[in-house]
DNA sequence: GCTATCGGCGACCTTTTCAGTCGGAGTATC
DNA sequence: GATACTCCGACTGAAAAGGTCGCCGATAGC
C-alpha cells in the first residue's frame, strides 16, 4: 500500500550509519545489525546488494566491513532506493504486464506525474541532508 | 515496493469511469468490471468501500449502480486512495510499530517530507484533472 | 405478488512477495 | 597455514495481496 520495503528502510538506516561512522575505518555489518536490532544476515544481503549496485565499497576479512563509494553529498535516498526495490513502479500497468484497457485508460498521465515527483523527491535528496538534523520531531506524525 | 495496489488501481479507474458515464444513470459494478476486465466480485468489494466512505453512492436494485457523491472537481485521488488503502505510510515504524532506535533515527525527518509531498500531490489532484486529456504520451514511461 | 437484476456482506482459498535463515566461499590477520 | 572474520548466494517460512464463492436484502419491471 505505497510502502517502502525492510531493504529500503534498513538499507537507507544502514548507508546512514555507514556514512558516520567510516572515517574510523569500515563499518562491518554485524555492527549495524547490533546497533539497529536487525537480523545481521538480513543486513548482510541489503548490503551486498548496495555493494554490486556500486554504492558502498566491500572488504573482505578481519577488520573488513563497508564504506561509501562516493561522497555523502553525492549519493541520493533515490539511488539507494533503487538499488534495493528496483525501478520505481506505482502501479503495475506500466512496466511488464499490459494492462487491457491500456488505450482507454486515462489514468497514466496523473500516475506518471505522481511517480516523477515522487522519484523527483528521491533524487534530489542526498545523504548529507540526512546527516545534520537529529531532532525528535514527533510532532510532524500526521496520520491523515 | 512503495507501490499502490490494485485496489486503489482498480478503484481510481472505476471513480473514473463512474464520472464519465454517470450523466446517462447509475454505473453497476458489472458494467465497469466488463469495461476493464477485472475480476466482477472484487471491483464490487472496492465500490462497497468507496460507498461506505462516502465518496460514491450506491442504488440498488435493477438499473441501480454507482454515481459520484459529489462533483468530479472535489473529489481528490487522495480521498479515494485513502479510502482503500487506509492513511498514507511510506514506512511502518512511523505508526503502530516502534523502531527499537527512534531515538537515534535520523531518517524521520528525510522520510516524513517525501511523505507529505506525495500526500500533497495526490491531494491537489482532483478527478475533474482526470477526465480531459486522453493523449497516449506513451514516452512518459521512463523506467530509470 | 413474482421475478430478474442489482448492491451488500462475510468467509474462504490461492498466489505472490516480503522477511528471515542457513550453509558455503573468500580474505586478511596472526 | 590455521583461524577468525568477513562477504556471498541459495533456501525456507510467514504475511499480505489478489481473487473466489455463496448468501442476503433491496428495487424496478412484468
Amino acid at each position: 500500500m505505497l510502502r517502502f520495503t525492510k531493504r529500503a528502510d534498513y538499507g537507507l538506516m544502514a548507508v546512514h550509519y555507514i556514512a558516520l561512522n567510516q572515517e574510523y575505518g569500515a563499518v562491518s555489518s554485524k555492527r549495524i545489525a547490533e546497533e539497529f536490532q536487525i537480523p545481521a544476515e538480513l543486513l548482510a544481503k541489503i548490503l551486498q546488494r548496495l555493494a554490486k549496485k556500486g554504492l558502498i565499497m566491500s572488504q573482505n576479512g578481519p577488520k573488513g566491513g563497508y564504506a561509501l563509494a562516493d561522497q555523502a553529498s553525492e549519493i541520493t535516498v533515490g539511488q539507494v532506493v533503487r538499488a534495493l526495490e528496483g525501478p520505481i513502479n506505482i502501479v503495475n500497468c506500466l512496466e511488464t504486464h499490459q494492462c487491457p484497457q491500456m488505450s482507454r485508460c486515462n489514468l497514466r498521465r496523473p500516475v506518471l506525474k505522481i511517480q516523477a515527483g515522487i522519484t523527483q523527491m528521491l533524487d534530489t535528496m542526498t545523504l548529507a541532508e540526512l546527516l545534520g538534523d537529529d531532532v525528535p520531531m514527533t510532532e510532524l506524525v500526521t496520520n491523515s
